[in-house]
DNA sequence: GATGCTAACGGCACGCAGTGCCGTTAGCAA
DNA sequence: TTGCTAACGGCACTGCGTGCCGTTAGCATC
């Protein structure tokens, strides 16, 4: 749309809606037909994505980790980003500049999380998790930011780099952190292994256990 | 203020500027020079306790886990609530009611997290964590979102229930995430030790530790 | 007590976003 | 040609937010 770009040269509150329909050749009337608001003007259907992130989680395999299916739900986020950088980048100056926008940006952004932590919810609660409502929320809201954080740095760099390799970075981050507290043993790195035990097991049994976890790399849940 | 009790009886949309000024006893202009806008008029100033976050993490003790800290800030931002039940009750039935009011209160969550954020990252980046970026983001992420969590559920208690009570439950779930993964060796709860150890170390100097850090549940870092 | 200063208030008018209403027109079918 | 439908665009209206300015209350100074 050509909204993007009139609000990049001559500034968002200097552009009147009036403006932008007669950039487009088409009637005031008929912008708001197209979008709610001025706002919408520059952001994609986040309904659509909104739609392919449930049923994606509809179809989702339950073996899975909650938090690893949750991270392929919002690179769907991200993918909506990717296919189409030119206008993604072109968004990102504008929301960092312009307050009502970032606004607006944060809001889709709460959007998603909530739909993440409905999904999440569900499945620690089957799975016995305690506090499955925390854990969700907060879940969501790592999961969430570290789809951002991913974001903003591919945008920062004007859409070069591998967003996706840098999004399995993250999200390993996001679904080590989340994975370590409520499971047993979880490898970190590929060269780490991290062993949950009690202290009152019996010490042999420990160290047995460490020495094959070391050796083989298999992860082992009691 | 009188705002939002007309709004939660008229509707927030039914509701002009005019008739909260009318209510108020003063004039139209002279509302707008207290409040920047209609949704502000229900809104607590979070610029002080924005500040009061800034103060408490220059002043923060750096021997103390950041994220511990971090959680500590967000407390100011429930305390701020928890000053208030009637008003911060009666905010919560229209910020899940009236979407632009949601969208605002989202917004201004959106700031905390980024002070957190902000702070997290020098934290980690002086404490040579990896991605300290993105560990910061994302931890940020999750503070916030326990807070969130622990004020909806006691704003849909009607303010009963001890929310700081709630509120050290949530924080140590998140904190024992984030200090699992980036941290050599810590307690999750009091009968637990998690030890992370690289493959390539020795196997007895592995099981020496191991053996140390259960009988005397010191944290032992090289 | 009169005079000048300052700050808050309130009225007025304007620009602009968003909406409802309605006449016009283009496209298509019978 | 006639009738139908759907998109378009003009018009007017409500309401938010702001700039401007006259009024007034409070206070210090001479």
């Amino acid at each position: 749309m050509a909204a993007i770009d009139l609000f990049l040269e001559s500034g968002y509150e200097n552009t009147t809606v009036d403006d932008i329909a007669a950039a487009a050749g088409v009637g005031r009337r008929t912008f708001f037909r197209y979008f709610r608001s001025k706002e919408d003007a520059i952001f994609p259907s986040h309904d659509e994505v909104l739609r392919d992130i449930e049923r994606l989680f509809d179809e989702a395999d339950d073996s899975q980790h909650p938090v690893e299916v949750a991270c392929a739900g919002v690179t769907l986020v991200l993918d909506s980003y990717l296919s189409d950088p030119d206008v993604s980048v072109k968004r990102y100056t504008l929301t960092r500049t312009v307050a009502p926008l970032r606004d607006k940006e944060v809001a889709s952004v709460d959007r998603y999380q909530r739909v993440l932590a409905r999904y999440l919810r569900g499945r620690f609660e089957t799975d016995g998790e305690p506090l499955p409502d925390l854990r969700a929320s907060v879940a969501a809201a790592a999961v969430a930011a570290a789809n951002n954080h991913v974001l903003r740095r591919w945008l920062r760099n004007g859409g070069t780099e591998d967003a996706h390799a840098l999004a399995d970075k993250a999200f390993r981050l996001v679904v080590d952190a989340f994975s370590a507290t409520s499971r047993g043993s979880t490898g970190a790195t590929d060269d780490t292994v991290i062993a949950v035990l009690r202290s009152s097991a019996p010490l042999a049994e420990v160290v047995q256990r460490i020495s094959s976890s070391l050796a083989t790399g298999e992860r082992d849940t009691p």
